[in-house]
DNA sequence: GTCTATAGGAAGATAGAC
DNA sequence: GTCTATCTTCCTATAGAC
């Protein structure tokens, strides 16, 4: 075996896990599967790690930023604001039916998290980043296109990523793609029926905290 | 000890497994744990299930009925269309807030089932359910306020349950009672936007499966 | 830095006395 | 039907040779 710095064999080890969550399930993720999956010997990992759930820490923050990053960096809003809508939710929604285990294994950390005393915060976190990135597609929506919001910015925000969240959870359970793009359809058209154009001079709101 | 008949004795483990699930989350729901909590011997729990799975088997179908049932009890459609979805939204989401972990462990129950192979029809089951009630719900609303939808009335099921699935978890995980308050009131009027009422003689129709 | 070996405990399940 | 005692397996974590 080779000599690496422990920087480069923690991130073995946590791209070992994400893979042995992803395929087996957080509960089958035991140090001794991550090690094997890595191609490791047990006491690496505690040399690497004080303990498993400093592993786990590290894992979540990277699956969560995977799960977001891809998606924000491909907004494109076009002039016609229903299908900018919908576009981006079609972004989001091609990468949960290429990878779907990788979703299902976001709501197993987050559960993961929220039962673990003291982490609880990484679960909070994972759903500010939701939130975030909704906020971002609804800025860029009314800065591009010249909107102003109906709804609180904050109301719409949490409207949106319960929504993608929840139809995401649906889909993993009883599939039916077709019937949840049609879901995806119908929340577009809400979503545009909760903006408005901007009149001449109207600042167009950046959502602030609302 | 007593001596009870076995099916007496698996309902007092399955309450005692949701008892303990529900308090310290599934991973803590040994056969220890659960035996301890029912007051139990660890060799009796073997001999009313043939395995842990069984038992889990159980536990499943008794939380879903026990997260639906209270809620579809109690619709009641007054004549003001927003106000009695708004009403029906009111009265899951009371009990949302009075019993969180309860809702959690609905959560923790779909991944354990989804996780396990031959099990994944639980979870499927769970959320059928979850389309049933809003069906109920939607037809209910037709019926007695003679209304028509706007949208297939599988896709609003779904645009429903969805919804509501993902603000529950969303609100267990960042709490804000009053932003999610706020998202339904939001959903609540676009659920209205999706129907209008039906013209004289116009069949109401009852959202069939669509 | 990496290995083998093992401590120390908790899990699901079973055997057999009462 | 219920109990205590035990089997087997798997876990996290550590010790100490190389």
């Amino acid at each position: 075996m080779q000599r690496l710095p422990s920087a480069e064999r923690r991130k073995q080890l946590v791209e070992a896990a994400i893979r042995v969550m992803t395929r087996d399930g957080v509960a089958k993720a035991t140090t001794r599967s991550i090690c094997a999956e890595a191609g490791v010997s047990l006491s690496v990992f505690h040399y690497c790690f004080a303990s498993k759930q400093e592993l786990i820490e590290d894992v979540m923050e990277t699956i969560t930023a995977h799960s977001v990053t891809p998606v924000a960096a491909r907004i494109q809003p076009t002039a016609d604001v229903r299908e900018s809508v919908r576009a981006a939710l079609g972004t989001y929604w091609d990468h949960v039916l290429a990878h779907p285990e990788e979703h299902m294994l976001t709501y197993e950390l987050t559960q993961y998290a929220l039962r673990r005393p003291g982490f609880e915060y990484l679960a909070r976190r994972q759903y500010e980043q939701y939130a975030a990135a909704n906020r971002a597609l609804l800025e860029h929506l009314c800065r591009d296109l010249g909107l102003v919001l109906l709804v609180p910015a904050g109301t719409l925000v949490r409207y949106l990523a319960s929504m993608i969240d929840g139809l995401t959870l649906n889909h993993l359970v009883l599939g039916d793609a077709p019937g949840a793009a049609a879901v995806l359809d119908t929340l577009a058209d809400q979503v545009v029926q909760m903006m408005r154009r901007a009149e001449p001079g109207e600042e167009n709101a950046a959502p602030g905290d609302g």
